[in-house]
DNA sequence: TCCCGGATTGACT
DNA sequence: GTCAATCCGGGAT
């Protein structure tokens, strides 16, 4: 309640035009909200290499071929979950990958999960508080402060008083908004479907990606 | 069934 | 700058 929903609507468009208006809007879950500074554009089968539903549906990304504004996570690295928002009327599989933004509710919970990765793990930056501005600098870690995880792949992000839930709030100023290659992409490295706000201290260092090969 | 390597991160030289 | 951690999807065999 209060806040508006940015509507369905909004997303059944291809994803490179999705992400950079998705500049700039809230996205809450339970305490935490996120406000959104970086986001990546992945296209339907066929036409993205990069995409994760380039080959066609599979169980793993089956979300991104159901309705708009649903949340579709997915596991990497044997450790990482990543955030999308699917874009497209259902059945095309697209959508928007969460890359970076900035805490701007619920800090205090953000910084305790960011922390409290791995019960093993020493505090990340050697026992110092995370600073603020990357809390939620990066995909994985963005999930991690949002307290997003496989249990939330499949939600629908487009419900009033849902949780997770996406506000209209306020977009990034156009002019405020840059573009360039998607980040740790190793295909389709010259479409600049990677939206920032110039200038937020929240958005990733841009890392090309590093192809890496094993001894014989 | 095998096996490559990933929409990453953090620690370390 | 380099590299390990640690699952698992999915094409190759």
């Amino acid at each position: 309640m209060g806040e508006r929903i940015l509507d369905r609507e909004f997303f059944a468009r291809p994803a490179p035009e999705v992400a950079p208006g998705l500049l700039g809007r809230v996205l809450v879950h339970g305490p935490v909200a996120v406000r959104l500074t970086e986001v990546e554009a992945y296209g339907p089968p066929g036409e993205d290499p990069a995409s994760h539903t380039y080959r066609g549906r599979t169980p793993r990304n089956a979300v991104m071929f159901g309705p708009p504004g649903h949340l579709y996570v997915y596991f990497t690295y044997g450790m990482h979950f990543c955030a999308n928002l699917v874009c497209m009327p259902e059945g095309r599989g697209s959508g928007v990958l969460l890359r970076a933004g900035e805490v701007v509710d619920g800090i205090p919970e953000a910084r305790s999960r960011r922390h409290r990765r791995g019960t093993d793990a020493p505090l990340s930056g050697a026992g110092r508080p995370i600073p603020d501005r990357d809390l939620a600098r990066g995909p994985a870690r963005l999930a991690v402060a949002l307290g997003i995880a496989r249990e939330h792949n499949g939600l629908d992000c487009c419900i009033d008083g849902a949780s997770p839930r996406i506000l209209a709030g306020t977009p990034a100023a156009p002019a405020s908004v840059w573009s360039g290659p998607r980040t740790g992409v190793s295909s389709a490295a010259d479409v600049p479907w990677r939206f920032w706000i110039d200038g937020d201290p929240t958005v990733s260092p841009y890392r090309k990606h590093v192809p890496r090969t094993r001894p014989t």
